[in-house]
DNA sequence: TAGTGGTCTAGACCACGTT
DNA sequence: ACGTGGTCTAGACCACTAC
């Protein structure tokens, strides 16, 4: 592991922990460089990172200040996900894994030119019982070769990192509304025509190769979304 | 301007603009430094960046990949306000700016302990002369100390800029959905009890200081969220 | 082997905030 | 004047991808 991760990851879990409280100042940079053996831009890494997420703001002249981090969006760590909360009472069911001929929308979205098969993911997730997600998954069966119903409980990024060893890139994500049909309605116990909140996302790997496209329809009272950004001078 | 800084301006334009296409690769880090007449940090903090932005895609040992950008999420350059497509049928009106005493919920959000006053600004923002959203925003008066109906025509953060010359740092964002209340109903021409989508958002100037909290109110039909993340390696 | 991006260092110089 | 973070360079060395 390069030396600024290692840097990002310790201050990162003393600030999440509470040993670095928020609202303090960090050491300054040429502090950490001593104590952490290492030059000056891989401390600056490190602290640009931990920037990013939320962890800090760096204050020209001062120092960098500790933020308050409690309910920051973790998921940033996950990057591919639709926001799920990891409560106890979690679950998730896989109705189908089946390889289906793509239409022209979900070709489009793995970026098929040929005729490939694809993967097709059914599952429901549920908060103490109650259906609260239901997930349609597309996934490329030339990255991910084999899937069962066991294994496609976790997302294919994930599978993708433990058992391929190969690395998420990016995922672009996008969150609409539209009235739920009468299978959606049951399947999350709304009124028919009730709204469900759809979030779909691509994801791509490290070499950009796409991995997946996945529709998750919410149901609109368990539905949460978290995002911190930050303002890049850019001109 | 920072030379990494024109650098990133002047290949995210070509992108944009198809000057450099999707899919092919950008010269190699080498050649941009020669290029540009620069070092090799500079060119790397500008693709850093660029990748950041999900402009390319960087693969080790073969170059920078050029994305499909097309649809992107422009508005994180914008960094702090909820997404509102910036049609030409777009109109703001607003409705009322008043210095109130905050509640706990507001004063907490702004990082208040003293009993200051707050601005509190009420908006309608309409897309074809539909109502698409109702904002209530929430502005630290110390920071902006005069406010009026028509500046307060564009975003807080945005006034802050032009206006005082100061620079948004971070905000934070948070989406859920509720039914309308009848006020909101016939604000955005809804039935009562149809959902509404809420977007929460605090934004914190580059020195930390809270500047406005925004509660905003879209009507479910025209609302549309996109979002570009990266999987950082931390380990 | 050659070219690419990734990590790390040492040091110069600048800009900002405080004393 | 001093300490802080911000920009930039030159160069060493590593790791991955190609041929």
């Amino acid at each position: 592991m390069p030396k600024y991760q290692d840097l990002y990851q310790d201050l990162a879990k003393k600030i999440r922990e509470g040993t670095i409280k928020e609202d303090t100042w960090l050491p300054s940079e040429p502090q950490l460089m001593e104590q952490y053996g290492t030059g000056k831009d891989t401390v600056r890494k490190a602290l640009s990172m931990l920037a990013q997420d939320g962890y800090i703001q760096k204050e020209h002249g001062k120092g960098s200040l500790v933020l308050h981090v409690e309910n920051q969006p973790q998921l940033l760590d996950l990057a591919a996900y639709p926001y799920l909360p990891e409560a106890p009472g979690c679950e998730t069911k896989v109705h189908s894994v089946r390889l289906i001929q793509p239409t022209g929308e979900i070709a489009r979205s793995l970026g098929y030119t040929a005729r490939h098969k694809v993967w097709k993911v059914q599952r429901t997730r549920c908060i103490d019982g109650e259906p609260a997600v239901l997930e349609t998954d597309y996934i490329d069966p030339t990255i991910v070769t084999d899937l069962d119903m066991d294994s496609a409980r976790i997302p294919a990024w994930q599978h993708v990192q433990d058992e391929l060893g190969l690395d998420v890139g990016y995922s672009r994500k996008e969150i609409t509304l539209r009235p739920a049909s009468a299978r959606e309605a049951s399947g999350l116990r709304l009124q028919p025509g009730q709204l469900v909140v759809v979030v779909r996302s691509w994801t791509s790997l490290e070499d950009a190769r796409r991995l997946e496209y996945t529709v998750a329809k919410h149901h609109p009272d368990k539905f949460r979304y978290t995002d911190f950004l930050r303002k890049n001078k850019k001109g």
